[in-house]
DNA sequence: TCTGGGGTCCTAGGACCC
DNA sequence: TCTGGGGTCCTAGGACCC
């Protein structure tokens, strides 16, 4: 067991935006914001000299606009993303192949056997930082500490474009100032729920007894937040996880919820879940629909079936009874604003699909063509898009809407392995 | 002036089984 | 005749993360 600082955690700043900078000079020393305009839809991510002005990412543009006179919106190079952060991804894996990458921009580091090749976590935070900017030519913050917990929290405190190492004997003295804001797992409703007890702090944290901590933030909440702020997390540097559900959601303005409109939306989207799950040989038996309503309350509405399912047209099918069902329990007329499809419950399910037979009496049983012909089909109709296209083919509701929101490449970028 | 899209995990009540 | 307690699954909602 090494009590060293032997963990790293290296994360991009400002991502997006920094990509942006590098890819036209001009939007260098500027504000730039991804995604919106001063008129509307939101913000993805902004640079330095946007957050500054208090510009974050998912605010709306037109307030962003308002935050920050002179910013300039860009539309994004969504394409670009993924491929330099796949450099990056590469520069840290020259340093430790016990690599975890948690998300496009980040990723924790185990270093505890490589120090002997290439000198303490310190140095190989500095070298790390160093090849990306010059190999890459983007800023990229790390820290290093004896846990993941601390080692996030280093690299919070080291941006932007820094490096910060916390050796064990300065563990206290580094957290107990710190927000507890900055902790993982602590958001907006528990950053206020701490704070109407005074507790602001890291080091107000841990005065606290855990079983207090329990009863004000729910049982494993406050258990894990007493842990962290204690210092104790004994989580490993480990490889991805499979992912337990796979989804997919449209936003959709403000919109009086006519058949023809659900039926359209949940086609294109059972089509993208469908899709990814055929694609990984997998299915789930669990479908969920998310319908918001105007005033942001959203529902959601969720049905287990007998057997795993990953054909397009039979997600569709569940998935529009339960849109209705949700609708109808809201009583009064609507308007909706967005909605969601998810499975869960994933198995892998290779060549044959066992959609058939479900009992007759069940209320979900998919008309015809039967659920093995439909997956077939699928698998068929994949086949095409991947030789000709996207649009080549697909179940017209699904082809009718291909809408001006938010491009494809940016929801890949967020989608996790299956 | 009205808010994107991908996920994870926890809680709590009810059904059901042993 | 009356009673208990644990485990698992399903559903709905919510907090949180990137």
């Amino acid at each position: 067991m090494s009590g060293g600082p032997t963990i790293l955690h290296a994360d991009l700043d400002a991502f997006y935006a920094s990509v942006e900078q590098l890819l036209d000079p001009s939007l260098r020393g500027v504000p730039v914001a991804v995604g919106g305009s001063a008129r509307g839809g939101v913000v993805l991510a902004a640079s330095y000299e946007a957050k500054v002005h208090g510009v974050q990412g998912g605010m709306p543009g037109w307030r962003a606009a308002r935050l920050c006179p002179g910013l300039v919106f860009v539309r994004g190079h969504f394409g670009r993303y993924q491929e330099l952060a796949d450099r990056v991804m590469r520069v840290l894996g020259d340093y430790t192949p016990v690599v975890q990458r948690i998300s496009i921009d980040e990723a924790f580091l185990d270093v505890s056997g490589s120090t002997h090749l290439f000198g303490p976590p310190a140095a190989i935070g500095a070298r790390v930082r160093q090849r990306v900017r010059g190999e890459v030519g983007l800023p990229i913050s790390v820290g290093a500490a004896r846990t993941k917990h601390l080692a996030k929290i280093a690299s919070q405190v080291a941006k932007p474009d820094g490096l910060v190492v916390v050796e064990p004997e300065g563990e206290r003295q580094f957290l107990d100032p710190l927000p507890v804001s900055l902790m993982w797992g602590v958001g907006p409703v528990t950053e206020r729920r701490l704070a109407d007890r005074g507790i602001r702090t890291i080091g107000q944290l841990v005065e606290e007894p855990g079983p207090a901590l329990e009863r004000l933030l729910g049982k494993a909440t406050g258990a894990t937040l007493h842990a962290l702020a204690l210092n104790e997390d004994p989580r490993k540097v480990t490889g991805p996880g499979r992912a337990g559900s796979v989804g997919a959601q449209s936003a959709l303005g403000r919109r009086a919820p006519t058949p023809e409109l659900v039926r359209s939306v949940l086609s294109h989207l059972a089509e993208r879940v469908g899709g990814r799950l055929r694609a990984k040989n997998r299915a789930g038996r669990t479908v969920t629909v998310r319908v918001r309503f105007a005033g942001m309350r959203s529902v959601t509405r969720s049905h287990t079936l007998e057997v795993p399912v990953s054909a397009t047209l039979t997600l569709t099918e569940v998935a529009e009874r339960l849109v209705w069902q949700a609708i109808r329990d809201q009583g009064a007329a609507v308007d909706i604003t967005l909605l969601a499809v998810s499975v869960s419950n994933l198995v892998r399910q290779e060549a044959v699909q066992l959609e058939l037979p479900l009992e007759p009496e069940d209320p979900w049983r998919p008309g015809s063509p039967a659920g093995s012909a439909r997956w077939a089909l699928d698998r068929s109709m994949d086949a095409a898009r991947a030789r000709f296209g996207r649009d080549a083919v697909g179940y017209l509701p699904a082809t009718v809407r291909r809408d001006a929101g938010v491009p494809d490449a940016f929801r890949e970028l967020a989608e996790r392995d299956l």
